[in-house]
RNA sequence: GGGCGAUUGGCUCAGUGGUAGAGCGCCUCGUUCACACCGAGGAGGUCACUGGUUCGAACCCAGUAUCGCCCA
């Protein structure tokens, strides 16, 4: 035990210590039912972790150290997600370069940056380089990344496994995703298909729903007269006027009394003269515009929905490049429609709606000024160019937002949903209210280079066409396989592209379609059947309220698909971290605080108790200027060390006893009755996720010890002579703090693992984290007639002898001659029990009585010492 | 516009039917022999608002307002 104790520096030391004796490595022998087994969320690895990342992986490692000590095997790994877009970005940016997969690879190529202190590198000055070449220098950067974090939350205290890490680009995660895809599309459940989809054109790649951003974005409201067979105008609103060449029908609301008489008549489009339908259909919104809308190949989701619905023909004239295609379409047969035409193809579709409300100007068809307008407009979440919506070739999987062949998929997942355990459990609304939402199926394919490809091939014919209908699948034992750059079996490499050979599917997958597979990626799917079966269905997906309707979804999803059942039992999900203003915390609101600046500043113990007092699902506020729950935190871990080294500094250099069986003074019994009922609370409110309320009864009683407890039976457990004691009482006090220090050590040891660990150290053997939880039943057998009643009207007394000094203005050491407590009855009753303790730490030198009162009050009379 | 959550002392939050709680901050005092990253004592709230149910509402019900998140 040191002379001095300190919170620096246990960091290093104890996690050196842990990972030399390998505290929390998971031990595979261990059957299904003695693991506990968590499905780590993976962070972003070319992101950078900030102070919600800290708090969200802290409630992770409470359970995980509670589940520990309760004798399960845990199985707490970290995943690396360098998938996707993110590292492509970052890449690009940190080493000056950009993709050109028809460039070869070059051996020994050197980027022209290494770290560009966070700048980006404009696009016109990155270096092209082959595919190979770039997804080298992704696993450089992201291996890194990876190191930094490790160190991070090693630092932060996390009992991850550290070797069993994995990463969602990894070999193994392609295979998972590869098998799982292919496994897939042999039950019908993976799909291709031609379909309207959003796409945006300077990232040049399809755009799931899950990864739309509704934005306000600036426009004007058109009024454009269409025209009936009688010659009549018929007016609509629109802000998109550049596709009225890609015009289908006009739709108004069944119910619009004004266009009744319209259903079911034609009228013709102004400038291009193509007849359309008059439709009913009631997304149209009476009370939007002139209450009828047109219908384009596809100017919004309401478009697809109406082409779907109404059977509507499909009409596209903007291409993938976001420009209007180059031939004119045989639908327009005016020879002026075409004339305007001919001067669009080509343009973007800003100069084309210039070009557009010109001709309609012209034409006498644009019947006011165009208004401007803020409208909501699709965005990928990464993109700044609203979405068009092309028609692609793209696959599926099945995901119940589409009616899927032969089954109810969606009740399925509703279900799987219901049989989840969310915590906090409203949480499950969300998911149900995702599922309910969705109107179509997951689109998977990605015209990306980092991620995992799409495993298939497609025989040419002798014209060079693809046979997309047939394509050539690997078997499972071959993958990974990148079909860009291998050839299918029974071909060889010359024969990519020529006709009678093949092609391969180009795209890679969407990152959730790896991702949704870390259950399997990390439990040894297909790999080691053994480990998974010791682990599958796992027990807990921790993970953020923002991506239910994805991860979390997509990770049912999957389970479901392949193995039947749910992923996990339990789903716990964290708050928000909210900066002062009550805004969700991001890097962009300038918050300079890095996790490691937070740690070295307050210490890990101090920053776990801030993220552990924080329920889940609930926000918490952080205001970096004033960290008031770290320091809260750091005062307990010191408290711990302190209070810690004083208990058990009595019995010099004698064992400490926990020999329930020396236990007999009542004020002692009442500690350890107090205390079977707190080890009672936490454990019942860890084990229902709450880890809050578990510190909170832990905390309170802690403090309560020290300040109460401690303070009565000092003279005592010291063994001084003027307290007139018998060694029997002196046992029973040194005894009593052993035992509740035991306890509260462990009970503290997921929020605190460092201040308990080093206090553990000085008197026990091997890891407070291998310690078992403790239990109330020992502790009520040591102390059967405890009374905790007792240890409150004991506090209460000593409080009222406090407050004479206090309100006298003297020093508590000041000793009273004689004094008199008041307290309510039952405590009089009580009281003598503890009598000479608290004639000792009152410094009561005479008689100590207790009356009947009303409120908690003592007299007593000073002896003021001389000056 | 829809869904979910929140609204309790200056601040951060507990409290799901029985006379308002904690910590921080504040005020007063003390103390360096476990702890100055300390201790003791104290002041401070008509529980967002309006109705309703009930013997009784911070809590249950209906509505309103404000804030946050997610989705349109």
């Amino acid at each position: 035990m040191p002379d001095k104790v300190a919170l620096e520096g246990l960091e290093e030391r104890w996690g050196q210590t842990w990972a030399e004796h390998g505290t929390y490595t998971f031990d595979r022998s261990r059957s299904r039912e003695e693991v506990f087994s968590i499905d780590t969320p993976p962070p972003t690895v070319s992101g950078s972790l900030h102070v919600g990342h800290v708090f969200s992986y802290t409630h992770t490692d409470v359970v995980a150290r509670f589940q520990r000590m309760r004798g399960r095997e845990v199985f707490y790994p970290m995943g690396w997600d360098d998938n996707g877009l993110p590292t492509e970005r970052r890449v690009q940016n940190y080493y000056g370069v950009r993709c050109d997969p028809s460039l070869p690879y070059v051996a020994d190529f050197t980027p022209p940056h290494d770290g560009t202190d966070g700048k980006n590198v404009k696009p016109g000055d990155q270096v092209p380089v082959s595919r190979r070449n770039f997804i080298e220098l992704c696993e450089q950067l992201t291996a890194q990344d990876e190191k930094q974090f490790e160190a991070l939350w090693r630092y932060l205290g996390l009992s991850v496994d550290w070797s069993q890490t994995y990463q969602t680009i990894g070999t193994r995660a392609q295979k998972v995703a590869q098998v799982a895809f292919l496994r897939n599309l042999a039950r019908g459940e993976a799909y291709q298909a031609d379909a309207p989809g959003l796409w945006d054109v300077t990232f040049q790649t399809a755009v799931a729903q899950a990864e739309l951003e509704a934005r306000d974005y600036p426009g004007h409201f058109h009024e454009v007269a269409f025209h009936t067979s009688a010659g009549e105008n018929v007016v609509i609103e629109t802000t998109r006027p550049e596709l009225l060449p890609a015009c289908v029908a006009l739709i108004a609301h069944p119910d619009d009394e004004r266009y009744q008489a319209l259903f079911g008549t034609t009228v013709t489009t102004p400038v291009f003269g193509v007849e359309i339908p008059v439709l009913a259909h009631p997304d149209a919104e009476k009370d939007k515009g002139s209450g009828i809308a047109m219908c384009c190949t596809f100017g919004d989701l309401t478009d697809v929905t109406w082409w779907r619905e109404l059977n509507l023909p499909t009409r596209s004239v903007v291409g993938r490049d976001g420009r209007i295609l180059a031939d004119t379409p045989e639908w327009i047969t005016t020879d002026s429609g075409r004339a305007t035409y001919a001067e669009l193809a080509g343009k973007t579709t800003f100069s084309a709606r210039t070009a557009v409300v010109d001709a309609l100007m012209a034409s006498g068809d644009l019947l006011a000024e165009p208004k401007p307008t803020q409208r909501k407009a699709n965005f990928y979440e990464k993109g700044d160019k609203p979405l068009e919506i092309v028609t692609s070739r793209q696959w599926y999987i099945r995901n119940g937002g589409r009616e899927a062949p032969g089954r109810n998929l969606r009740g399925e997942l509703l279900a799987r949903g219901d049989e989840l355990a969310f915590h906090p459990d409203f949480m499950g609304v969300r998911y149900a209210n995702w599922v309910n939402g969705l109107n179509g199926d997951w689109l998977i394919s990605r015209q990306r280079f980092f991620g995992v490809p799409i495993p298939l091939w497609y025989r040419l014919d002798e014209a060079g066409e693809p046979d997309l209908g047939d394509p050539i699948q690997p078997t499972e034992d071959q993958l990974p396989v990148d079909p860009s750059s291998q050839a299918p079996a029974g071909y060889t490499e010359d024969q990519r592209g020529v006709p009678g050979g093949f092609i391969g599917d180009l795209d890679i997958m969407d990152t959730w379609a790896t991702s949704s597979l870390t259950p399997q990626i990390v439990a040894g799917w297909l790999e080691d059947e053994d480990l998974f079966g010791r682990i599958f269905p796992m027990d807990l997906r921790p993970q953020g309220q923002d991506i239910i309707r994805t991860w979390l979804f997509a990770t049912v999803l999957r389970s479901h698909l392949e193995h039947g059942s749910l992923p996990w039992t339990d789903a716990a999900i964290s708050g928000w971290i909210l900066d002062p203003d009550r805004k969700k915390m991001s890097k962009s609101k300038g918050n300079v605080v890095t996790p490691m600046g937070l740690l070295e500043q307050h210490g890990s113990d101090a920053v776990r108790y801030w993220a552990a007092s924080a329920r889940l699902g609930t926000d918490a506020a952080f205001d970096p200027q004033r960290p008031t729950q770290m320091k809260i935190g750091r005062r307990l871990a010191i408290k711990v060390l302190n209070a810690s080294k004083f208990a058990l500094s009595f019995g010099g250099d004698e064992p400490v006893s926990l020999d329930g069986g020396a236990v007999t003074e009542p004020i002692d019994r009442a500690v350890l009755a107090a205390l079977a009922t707190v080890v009672d609370e936490a454990t019942t409110a860890l084990e229902s996720y709450d880890h809050t309320r578990a510190l909170e009864v832990t905390e309170t009683f802690f403090w309560t010890f020290c300040d109460d407890y401690l303070e009565l039976v000092k003279d005592r457990a010291y063994g001084r002579e003027d307290a007139g004691l018998d060694p029997a009482s002196v046992a029973s006090a040194r005894t009593t703090l052993g035992l509740v220090l035991d306890v509260v050590l462990r009970l503290l040891a997921p929020v605190l693992p460092f201040a308990t660990e080093e206090v553990w150290c000085w008197w026990r053997e091997g890891s407070v984290h291998r310690a078992p939880w403790p239990v109330s039943a020992p502790l009520r057998e040591a102390a059967p007639d405890g009374d905790p009643h007792l240890l409150a009207a004991a506090g209460a007394a000593l409080a009222a002898l406090r407050k004479v000094k206090s309100e006298a203005k003297v020093s508590q050491k000041t000793r009273l001659s004689a004094a008199v407590v008041h307290a309510p009855e039952a405590e009089v009753a009580l009281l003598p029990a503890v009598l000479a303790d608290l004639r000792a730490v009152g410094g009561v030198d005479g008689e100590l009585r207790f009356q009947v009162g009303d409120e908690h009050r003592a007299e007593g009379e000073l002896l003021v010492e001389a000056e």
